[in-house]
DNA sequence: AATAACTTTTGCCATTTGGCAAATAATGAA
DNA sequence: TTCATTATTTGCCAAATGGCAAAAGTTATT
């Protein structure tokens, strides 16, 4: 006995970026595993769990390093309904020095990287629709960094609040302040003066 | 007769990504034409020559947009031996409110749309190394952007100077400092301040 | 309910950056 | 060379942000 789990989130957000028959999406179905993250639990870190590709059911994560002066920078946050890239699986003779962190209670759909080479070579669609959902998500995140550089703390917040208008108030403040490169107190008396 | 160009830079610059045979190479040498860009002319803009893939054998690109309070905002710049990559390509549907121009006098490779179609069409491994240059392209851009939302501008500037030391002395003040999401006056104290 | 641990707000002041306009320097064209 | 144009620097002051530490507020645990 197989138990039912649609996934359907996964599989219409697969089919905006190519046409997949039944059979395939049945196939994608038997090669992803759920996996379920408490808040403050690490996806990707230290060896505990090799890198793998996630989709967001549920949940927010955020992506995580530190900077030359030790702070703790949040890179950015991946939400629902969006795939966690490994942003540097593409220079992999270098660890990676980010990991990945759930801010909330996450639901996810991991794909190992087994289930990745499989489907790659089992889908012809696969390694397209791949690599459009990795361009299409790091085309987003150069279009959000960029115009924050030319705004103020205040403006960036504002523009924050209107592009995540359910993510602020489910993320800790510091977080989100070393997101948009402010501090806890700025950012703290900027929300009070609004 | 064949004028001879050599175009090693492109052609080294593919074989990071993938391999080539000699007869592909050959054919990728026909399918480029060669332009030349004085300083201040726009590779991309309203009309004039339509969306292409520039390779940048000498000078230096920067790709602009008017953000909402109609300030100039240069979002990055694109220097030699390196892709001009149409960001917004991905998402066709929304025409590009960037346009591209030459910082400095400019020496193009260019791919015309119906080149990189048939490129794509005779040459097996040219889909995939184009979506390495343009994964890696992209990832670059989001490292390099990042982490400048965390430093204040004489750090930003520092940043810029270790990263693209001989950049610098080449770039108007003007696109720098909208680059560095400063004021000019300011770039110019920070400047005097080294 | 009480405690501890953590998060957010606040106060105080120094520093950084911006806005604006004028002065100076550099560049290009006649 | 000289003039016009453009780019850069500077002065002045206001506004924004940071640094630090204490206070207030929250949350989780016992």
């Amino acid at each position: 006995m197989t138990i039912f789990v649609t996934m359907d989130k996964l599989i219409n957000y697969l089919l905006e970026f190519g046409q997949l028959n039944q059979q395939q999406i049945d196939l994608i179905k038997r090669k992803v595993q759920v996996l379920e993250l408490k808040k403050g639990d690490y996806f990707s870190e230290a060896g505990k769990i090799p890198k793998q590709v996630a989709f967001i059911e549920e949940g927010i994560f955020r992506v995580c390093y530190y900077n030359s002066e030790g702070d703790e920078i949040t890179k950015y946050f991946v939400d629902e309904n969006n795939f966690a890239v490994d942003i540097n699986s593409f220079n992999q003779k270098i660890p990676s020095s980010e990991y990945v962190q759930a801010v909330t209670d996450c639901k996810l759909l991991v794909f190992s990287t087994e289930s990745l080479n499989n489907l790659s070579a089992t889908i012809i669609q696969w390694d397209g629709i791949i690599n459009k959902i990795t361009e299409k998500a790091l085309v987003e995140k150069v279009n959000k960094l960029s115009p924050m550089l030319a705004e103020d703390a205040k403006t960036r917040y504002l523009s924050f609040l209107e592009k995540f208008p359910n993510l602020a108030n489910r993320i800790p403040l510091s977080y989100l302040a070393s997101y948009l490169g402010i501090t806890q107190s700025s950012l703290s008396r900027i929300r009070k003066s609004i």
